[in-house]
DNA sequence: CAGATAACTTACCAAATGGTAAGTCTATGT
DNA sequence: ACATAGACTTACCATTTGGTAAGTTATCTG
């Protein structure tokens, strides 16, 4: 099992990475958290910025996986915002790194940041044209549609990546919080969405 | 002139706090920045970490300066939300450190975080009960109410200081895009609060 | 069995980092 | 005139950081 190491590595730096920040995290960290040493981080990896990069496709492959499935579906109208949403969440909870990292990256903007601006590019491209679609049938609210997506993805990405904030709140970040979160940001957004 | 330099210190690490984050940026980085040396800093400010909490204090005085005469306005029903909405992007337009501060702190959580938490609470406990009553006299929709304001919350912080979600939008994060995404942010809010 | 290759580890290293100690320079109060 | 205190700077320092060089071990191949 030769290639083992090299996922194990990718699979704790995406969690370092997408939780704690890029230069938050150092190398010597992440190989005593695998229990190996830095060098052999270095040897799958001649860099920490190679690193980044490779963590990111990693990310992107998840995101596209977790989302890909919703985003395909053959649902429209209000439904296929929520399968949306929904996997959003359920991705939140089941790997909270991954959303970390990307928005991490998208904040940063750094070098590595195309691959992950492209692909989201894509998806965000399709969104669009499904809400201009929708609002043309009359399903949706008329609003612009890509400041409406702006403000869908800054508020489910929101809801499900600050914890700190839910505790301000009073509500602890635990699943029961964030199932009930899952529930109101969907009531919010169909209130927000649904024309009359 | 003396106390001058301490303030430039702390206008210069709120910007690299704020912007960059916290690891990223160095003393020595900070004091070129300024002209001095990284031991003036640490003769006003003892340590690294005294520098972060004192910066925090001053972004949560100019949060509380930028966002109080909105919260504290007569205005009711939603004309009080668009209030604060713009109070908020026009923080973001003029100081995009603050919220991005903002941010870092209440992601991290770390140690230093208890003052803003605490201005924070403070500010969402009004919010909680300005929403509560709205609804209760019919003038929003009902939903549940801090759900509902970390859905906005995260909305308006998202539209506000995700530059490169805009990017991958299409739509470059310059003053007159930030102010369509104003208002869209708050014809979004509109439709969602309302009630028909 | 020889040797090449993959997958590491041990040994280093230069630069950067947060921080300490001691000196300098200026203003001020006595 | 002189001590004192404030606001720094110059000189260091230990640790951490990303990275290089040179082994070492095991497996696979001719």
């Amino acid at each position: 099992m030769p290639a083992q190491t090299r996922d194990r590595i990718l699979d704790t730096s995406l969690a370092a990475f997408g939780l704690r920040g890029y230069d938050s995290t150092s190398l010597d960290e992440l190989a005593s958290d695998l229990g190996i040493t830095k060098q052999a981080i270095l040897y799958h990896f001649s860099s920490k910025e190679h690193l980044l990069n490779a963590t990111i496709d990693l990310a992107v492959k998840e995101l596209g996986s977790a989302l890909g499935g919703a985003s395909k579906s053959q649902s429209r109208g209000f439904q296929r915002i929520e399968d949306l949403v929904r996997a959003t969440f359920s991705l939140a909870a089941r790997r909270p790194e991954v959303l970390g990292l990307v928005r991490l990256v998208s904040r940063q903007g750094g070098a590595a940041s195309g691959e992950l601006a492209s692909a989201m590019s894509v998806m965000l491209g399709e969104a669009v044209r499904f809400v201009e679609a929708e609002m043309a049938a009359g399903r949706f609210r008329r609003l612009e549609p890509r400041m409406l997506l702006l403000a869908v993805y800054s508020a489910v990405i929101g809801v499900a990546t600050e914890p700190e904030v839910m505790r301000a709140l009073g509500l602890e970040p635990d699943l029961r919080s964030l199932v009930k979160a899952r529930r109101e940001t969907i009531e919010f957004l169909r209130a927000a969405l649904i024309a009359d």
